[in-house]
DNA sequence: CATTAAATGTTAACATTGTCAACATAAAAC
DNA sequence: GTTTTATGTTGACAATGTTAACATTTAATG
């Protein structure tokens, strides 16, 4: 049942090192921060020499680029499903994405950092790059979710990925300021979410 | 004139070292970002040895502190002025305000990080400790602002300090995803900035 | 099966960087 | 003029990412 007690004694060859170093530099920067990390304490953590990593990453930077796209996935997997409740409207659909993507981050400020800071870009596609939005995943869903209001009338007809641009920046930005610790108002933060929403699908409405 | 010139041959006491550090430093996070500053290549520039930095800063952590402080100064010298204008509506120091916000962020990038970001923290006030709106600065004179709106009617009679922070986070966000690389549309930004701001003077409206 | 090649892991060593301790020199105080 | 303080320097160290050279296991090949 457990993976840990299944390992052998120390083998010569660790079996599953890329994986569980993924695995484990995930952990570890969710808990401890993208500078925290070295590669020293996570390799003695996976019981190898520090220099394994070598054989699986070109660098560092390469296995955290890794970490990276495990942490789009992780994302693009919760917002999928919440676009596609068609039974709900699309401001309900709305508000539950952008409540999930603050608590992703709200959850996971140091995932959160990685995926959407200056540090370490992973390349993907971005939001302009769009083509059928009914297939989208992830925050390019948005635009697919965009469209559907302009449509039934519940959305201003203006282009789509300008509203997404501006849905996503809002959002964003709230979420990077409470994770980095700009907006103490603790007690405040559900009124400002709220507000923030409310203000959102006004603006477009138009 | 000119005060390179006006250096002695590198005299055993620097004369402004602490200042010049400063100015250094800020430069050089400037134009290379704040992971590529390192006090040896600081202090080269400077024509001191590696360890000066140690008889004006506990740290290199505080020197950076100290940066950062230069750089709230420098931005709310920009803000104060364009809310003291009132002669100009609301909605035009809301937009000239936000303008500038985001423009001082695009042509300094690794500053703005570095004031706005997570991994180094300068105390100041909260927007949740203004007590007297008419004489903030900088960012806290958003509050003055509002409430300003609010007592002529434009704005909608809502906790300002929950309207600060959205409108806030909203051109955060924007700045932020912009010089992080994560909205690579280059010729829409001026269109998702006049929607962001139009949305957001909306949103404010009620 | 035997041999070779490829994959994976290890140890030793290096350059970079922030920092401290000990010492040197200049300026200020008395 | 002597002492104290401020400021600057050199040498050393630990932490870290990385490379080179070597070891071992697994896979491929005949």
């Amino acid at each position: 049942m457990n993976n840990e007690s299944a390992k052998k004694l120390s083998p010569y060859h660790h079996g599953n090192l890329k994986e569980e170093l993924l695995q484990t530099a995930t952990d570890m920067i969710d808990k401890e921060g993208i500078d925290s990390i070295t590669l020293r304490d996570l390799t003695q953590r996976l019981g190898t020499s520090r220099t394994a990593v070598y054989r699986h990453f070109a660098s560092k930077e390469a296995l955290i680029l890794g970490v990276i796209e495990r942490g789009y996935e992780q994302l693009d997997l919760m917002f999928t499903p919440i676009f596609q409740e068609s039974t709900k409207s699309v401001a309900q659909r709305f508000n539950a994405m952008a409540r999930a993507y603050l608590d992703f981050a709200i959850e996971h400020p140091n995932i959160y950092r990685l995926l959407f800071g200056d540090k370490y870009h992973k390349e993907r596609e971005e939001l302009c790059d769009y083509k059928d939005e009914s297939q989208a995943t992830g925050l390019y869903a948005l635009i697919g979710l965009l469209v559907e209001g302009q449509e039934e009338g519940s959305i201003a007809p203006v282009n789509p990925m300008v509203q997404a641009a501006m849905a996503w920046a809002s959002i964003h930005g709230l979420a990077s300021l409470l994770i980095d610790g700009h907006l103490m108002m603790s007690d405040n933060i559900e009124a400002i979410y709220e507000y923030s929403i409310d203000a959102l699908l006004k603006g477009l409405k138009g």
